[in-house]
DNA sequence: GCAAAATATTTAACTATATGGTTAAACCGA
DNA sequence: TCGGTTTAACCATATAGTTAAATATTTTGC
């Protein structure tokens, strides 16, 4: 009577390819926009293949958005780890986080929609993975504290920052540079960052966030 | 042949009722997720009496965002101006976007899901709205700069860090303090702001470009 | 080594419900 | 009674999920 589900921890050529397939939709449209059915076609497998390898919808959406938040939150503590100061470290968290969502373009639509819908269909896996990146970026902060380099800020609104910066610049400006009609002015002033996004965030995060003496 | 359609601009109490109840809805769950059934049962109308007084879903929706988008576009510069140096104008666009969110909570989630999907149901209209809330930012940034007293920071980057935090501070927080399990650390830390959350972002954006001698 | 049985995987066809949108009739105030 | 407004009933399609049969693949008996 109990008919076990396949294992998605390690998934075979055909729920990789459906999982695969699943992230680029449910990106695109969200998880209300996003039918089983055209994931199956985008996957090139029979709907009924998709239920049998993975599961309902909800499982499926909570194994792509643990795929690739669990990923990050495996890496993020040895990242960090290569800076000495607690400077050098949040300037290394940013960089993570920035190269992260470079690495998984997917990643931002899901994430900012999660959080439009206050997680209405975040797994608690998911939020555990985002929990233990916000954990590093505490301890971060509270070393600096201690040290003496940083202002006592509050760590959710620093994060709020970093993630809020990334995620809207790098959502926001293809909307902005797609209306044609747009101001020049508008536009042309921020075709090239100085340097790469993280490392821009990093300095104005770093500026908001280190003590200086004034 | 032409069935003219009742002026949006100046909706009547049966339009209005409709036009509430579309706005919390689209908020709660999205464009996709949002069916017009449930819009007309929340209104209170006969779904036939929706397509009478506003017209199809898209139109309700671009309504919806026009109609809260185009509140705060029409007054910002009027907030502004009520400060003289940049520093000044710059806090004070800070303080007026967190008081329209504050006084506006439907925004933010149909903000974060409309740049999530790349603007796919944003109506031009909505595009101008917050292209003329950007030109006001644009313009307190520039004068900063002709005034040696910000830095050389990219406009739309700026914009992302005010938005961004903004958006992701009073909706990630909800969701974070609603994962019971979180480490009490995790939680504890934040519970009260220093002051309002226009204020801890003004202060922290305001450092991160004011031009200091160090 | 190999046919046959057992198991794992995929599929077309199906169901029940939800959805966006329409229609023609009923309602109602001037 | 006339025009604007609202309504119940309706339609075509889309959707999440299921089923039983077909097709691969693996295991077993010899």
């Amino acid at each position: 009577m109990f008919r076990r589900k396949i294992d998605i921890s390690n998934p075979g050529k055909t729920a990789q390819k459906i999982l695969i397939a699943a992230r680029k939709t449910f990106a695109r449209h969200g998880y209300s926009g996003t039918s089983v059915d055209e994931i199956a076609r985008r996957a090139g497998v029979n709907k009924a293949t998709l239920y049998y390898q993975i599961g309902d919808k909800d499982t499926l959406y909570a194994n792509v958005i643990h795929q690739v938040l669990g990923n990050i939150a495996q890496s993020v503590a040895q990242a960090v780890a290569t800076g000495k100061t607690p400077e050098e470290k949040l300037r290394a968290y940013i960089l993570f986080v920035a190269d992260a969502v470079d690495k998984n373009p997917e990643l931002p639509p899901i994430m900012m929609r999660e959080v439009a819908s206050g997680g209405a269909h975040l797994p608690r896996v998911a939020a555990e993975d985002m929990a233990s990146v916000l954990t590093v970026l505490l301890g971060i902060l509270e070393e600096g504290k201690e040290k003496g380099v940083f202002n006592d800020v509050v760590p959710f609104l620093v994060h709020a920052m970093i993630i809020g910066s990334i995620l809207i610049f790098k959502l926001g400006a293809p909307i902005k540079d797609s209306q044609i009609w747009l101001p020049e002015d508008l536009k042309a002033r921020d075709k090239k960052l100085p340097g790469t996004l993280g490392e821009e965030v990093a300095d104005m995060v770093l500026k908001a966030v280190k003590k200086y003496d004034r």
